[in-house]
DNA sequence: ACAAAAGTGTTGTTCATACACCCATGG
DNA sequence: CCATGGGTGTATGAACAACACTTTTGT
């Protein structure tokens, strides 16, 4: 493989995807976990993720991993950093990148998911998992936390159409606390980057909430214009 | 090496170092340097870094690194993130964890730096580097630039002893533009994180400015009670 | 008519910025 | 006495937090 490095310094390469979708029927923040397939610790709930191939970026391998287990393309995808603890795998030496991931739940493909036995489970019941993977959750669930005010994050998480409330509740399940309404919506209309609609989703109340949507042009303005958001 | 994972999955892994210091003489922020011995590329200009051993945490390879290349210990060192395109490194399929650290430069062991042929070069006069390590050392100053404000780097890089001026003097340097004295002056003191010695630094002045050093106590403290950066 | 959620404005505080003069001292 | 860098205060606008009532409409 090497024409010039020696094969002393060999280690094993794996990916770990934190993939978080947010359910607007229970207004619940979903995180993907799956049966880990390979020994030791088979069998036990653990992040999706695969070793790196050899010719394979390590972006390229959590794209592959997210496809693999939602059917999805052209996902929300960030490196958090990478885990290397001689330990913390004991099976053998692993160093595993960890990347996260936002997704829109009703885009997923539910039979690819379901091919895994990969499952949705709520971020404040989530299981015990493998190695350091409660970590991993942990430590992104951190990182959202501290973009979701500067980052657009909605429009990742959220159906093509929503409504202030239901962004609202999305906020509210991140921070797992109380927002006051009236600051929310001021700040996030005062972005300029929700174009409202003029129908209504009147699933949730008589009078009814007007949807938006996310304005992708003015927010590619925004980056071009130097705007920039540390993930 | 594993008893439960194949053979295929095995990859080369490094770490490379953003080593930081600052020259109190000069106003100068700087980055170490050394012309890189393995092959290919052996002999151009890159940043200090190692492969990785088997039995070696990430972390602990770097500090490796760090130690071989300045003979400090117990120096301010984070993580940034991973590189891992394959074709970043000619030589062969290479992953690269990049670790950026801050040091006291007068702390440094200068036969150390200089038995390894490294060198400090003033950020702004960085020659080409190997592979992608212009653009490692770019984000690092990026990440810098964003906690500066918020997290007390002047303590990893200043003396015990300094004064208002150099610190300031060093933030220029970081953010590479003037910076409003008074106000920065303000801030720096709402921190309360300093304390004033009654011995002043004559060197720049005559009337000479205040020596002042960092509160490592009420810096604890504050961590305790939940102050948190994300570097 | 009423319950239930959607929508709306004002005020006080805090923080960042802009800006100009006096002070202490060695030469 | 004067040149040099050290040190100080105030005013303005922006962003955030706290807080309560009116509107709509299906039942």
């Amino acid at each position: 493989m090497s024409q010039f490095y020696t094969q002393e310094d060999l280690l094993h390469v794996a990916v770990d995807c934190a993939v978080f979708g947010y359910d607007t029927s229970d207004g619940q923040l979903k995180v993907l976990l799956f049966k880990r397939k390979v020994k030791p610790l088979s069998n036990r709930w653990s992040l999706v993720g695969s070793f790196v191939q050899k010719n394979e970026d390590l972006r390229d391998a959590a794209i592959r991993v997210l496809h693999d287990f939602t059917g999805l393309e052209d996902v929300f995808l960030k490196q958090l950093r990478c885990y290397g603890k001689v330990k913390r795998d004991p099976g053998g030496r692993v160093i595993s990148i960890l990347y996260w991931s936002l997704i829109k739940l009703e885009e997923q493909k539910q039979h690819v998911v379901n091919s895994h036995g990969a499952k949705w489970y709520n971020i404040d019941d989530v299981p015990k998992l493998v190695l350091d993977h409660n970590d991993m959750i942990r430590e992104v669930l951190l990182k959202i936390r501290r973009i979701a005010m500067t980052a657009p994050i909605g429009k990742e998480l959220l159906p093509e159409f929503f409504t202030i409330p239901q962004l609202l509740q999305l906020y509210q399940a991140i921070y797992q606390r109380e927002l006051d309404d009236r600051n929310f919506r001021k700040k996030i209309l005062s972005t300029s980057l929700l174009i409202k609609q003029n129908h209504k989703d009147k699933s949730s109340s008589k009078k009814g909430a007007f949807y938006y949507k996310f304005d992708h042009n003015k927010y590619s303005e925004l980056l071009d214009k130097g705007y920039h958001i540390d993930f």
